[in-house]
RNA sequence: GGCCUGGUGGCAGAGUGGUCAUGCAGCGGACUGCAAAUCCGCGUACGCCGGUUCGAUUCCGACCUAGGCCUCCA
């Protein structure tokens, strides 16, 4: 089944086709490493997770890369601030990164390739543009020149006349135009920095991500994602400084953006300060919520967060649960797991996946009612590509909760059980209340009384 | 101001030129000691105004409105 994705550089849907079908490449534009992220910026992980397992269905080798940013004058505040060394900061954020990451189920990349690793060809890349007319250096700094690429502004479809007239930021005088920007800034004997041609200093935020691409995918490469607030300047940057290091050769083919999570109404970002870290949603709610929720709009809508919508989206996985755990006993067919035509079918459709989650409600329903392996092993191998049903049933409904007294629930179960069979229903009801009490919801069914955590 | 996206039933959220999205919630019924779960059934949804068409939520135009980018940002 062909895949179709949505190319924001022609900004319509193409018919995906690797340059290589032996070895596909994608990069994502991973965090720079200063704080813990917010459940916005885990909406391109989830969302690229997701193409990522869909392409590894389709081709033999997918190369994919998701960067982290351990340089940058936010991470060098933070440092000063708590009078400590920058890769005191990057080291512990990274890692609080790869591991929200897992929580939310998103399979770690197959490089994760650092920006102060790759300063060697960050120079290289510099000193290429530099030889090729399209960098200059002036007061320590070495700025990419706008005016030398012709094509610029046409990834985010603006006029670079019109952006330095509505250019917001002070044009620092060194500069040839407003649009240009920095490669390599010098650094103060207290900042981080590294020797170069054009003395002690560090790379511009732009320039890592074309070093590190070309680097471990090469200088063409498949896919280029990211949030749509990257597109510009970042990925329009990206494209110059990559394309004119490359004598002309095509950066990305497809670009991809995921739209913003907004919640109360706005953006859901650092500056506005309306953020819901991901690392405390984590441990208020199911992950595989979280996940789902992310799953639940097409990727490049924007995406509103709230409360009701996680329960929402927790009441929907009840559901599912509640088919695997009925269906505990069915074995499944022997080998992998299939993975239904219509789900597949909406995947690759631009990533249609509230189209997938719907199938997968009906293929929920399907195997309720039929119970069969096959049911059931189309419900969990249509979920698997979503990266959702990863858990056992009891794990699910035991909400992650290990502290959780069993004895004392048995116990009451057992009491009201004996209430039961002398018909005190009065008794029997008041334990039922009190198990609510606990959060604990309880079913009577035709092989005894089942019990769930309710609590988000 | 420039450049982009959107506005779908109580909520979330796909999609389509002409009988169905789907989920959550709600309502009625069955089942149950009562619940829960499950099953059956229910709701005249496509911002507004024009146009094209035999027919528009779907195409075109205007308008209203929300959001994003133009500055660090996923």
């Amino acid at each position: 089944m062909p895949i179709s994705l949505y190319n924001s550089l022609t900004r319509r849907a193409e018919p995906f086709a690797p340059l290589d079908p032996e070895r596909v490449t994608m990069y994502l534009c991973g965090p720079t490493v200063y704080n813990y992220v917010h459940i916005g910026n885990a909406r391109g992980p989830v969302v690229f997770d997701v193409l990522v397992r869909l392409l590894r269905r389709h081709y033999p080798h997918v190369v994919y890369a998701r960067n982290i940013t351990d340089v940058d004058d936010k991470i060098n505040a933070a440092a000063q601030q708590q009078g400590v060394q920058i890769d005191a900061i990057t080291n512990r954020f990274a890692q609080a990164y790869r591991d929200d990451m897992a929580g939310l189920g998103v399979a770690p990349p197959d490089i994760e390739p650092h920006a102060t690793t790759h300063i060697a060809q960050i120079v290289t890349m510099i000193e290429a543009l530099i030889d090729g007319g399209h960098a200059y250096a002036a007061e320590g700094h070495v700025l990419f020149d706008v005016g030398s690429f012709a094509d610029y502004g046409k990834l985010s479809g603006r006029d670079p006349d019109e952006l330095i007239a509505g250019a917001r930021v002070e044009v620092a005088p060194y500069k040839r135009n407003a649009g240009d920007f920095v490669l390599w800034k010098p650094s103060t004997p207290e900042l981080p920095g590294w020797d170069s041609p054009w003395g002690r200093g560090r790379p511009g935020w732009h320039i890592e991500c074309s070093a590190m691409s070309a680097a471990h995918l090469g200088e063409t490469i498949d896919i280029h994602a990211g949030g749509v607030d990257l597109l510009f300047p970042h990925h329009e940057n990206e494209v110059a400084q990559s394309t004119c290091a490359h004598g002309g050769k095509l950066f990305a083919r497809w670009w991809m953006h995921n739209g913003m999570l907004t919640f109360d109404g706005r953006k859901m970002s650092k500056s506005l300060g309306n953020v819901l870290l991901l690392h405390e949603l984590l441990k208020l709610h199911p992950a595989e919520a979280l996940r789902l929720r992310l799953l639940s709009g097409h990727y490049r809508q924007p995406l509103d967060w709230s409360e009701a919508a996680i329960q929402q989206a927790t009441s929907t996985l009840d559901g599912w649960y509640r088919v695997l755990r009925d269906l505990a006993d069915v074995v499944l067919p022997a080998g992998e797991l299939p993975v239904p035509p219509r789900i597949e079918a909406a995947l690759c459709d631009d990533l249609n996946t509230p189209q997938a989650l719907a199938e997968l409600s009906v293929l929920a329903d399907a195997a309720r009612q039929s119970g069969s392996a096959e049911a059931k092993a189309a419900l969990l191998g249509g979920a698997a590509l979503l990266g959702l049903l990863q858990q056992s049933p009891e794990a699910w409904f035991r909400r992650g909760d290990e502290a959780i007294d069993e004895a004392r629930i048995e116990d009451l179960l057992e009491q009201r059980r004996a209430a039961r069979v002398s018909r005190d229903f009065a008794r029997a009801d008041a334990i039922r209340d009190e198990l609510a009490a606990l959060g604990i919801a309880i079913e009577d069914g035709a092989q005894g009384t089942r019990w769930s955590i309710v609590k988000a």
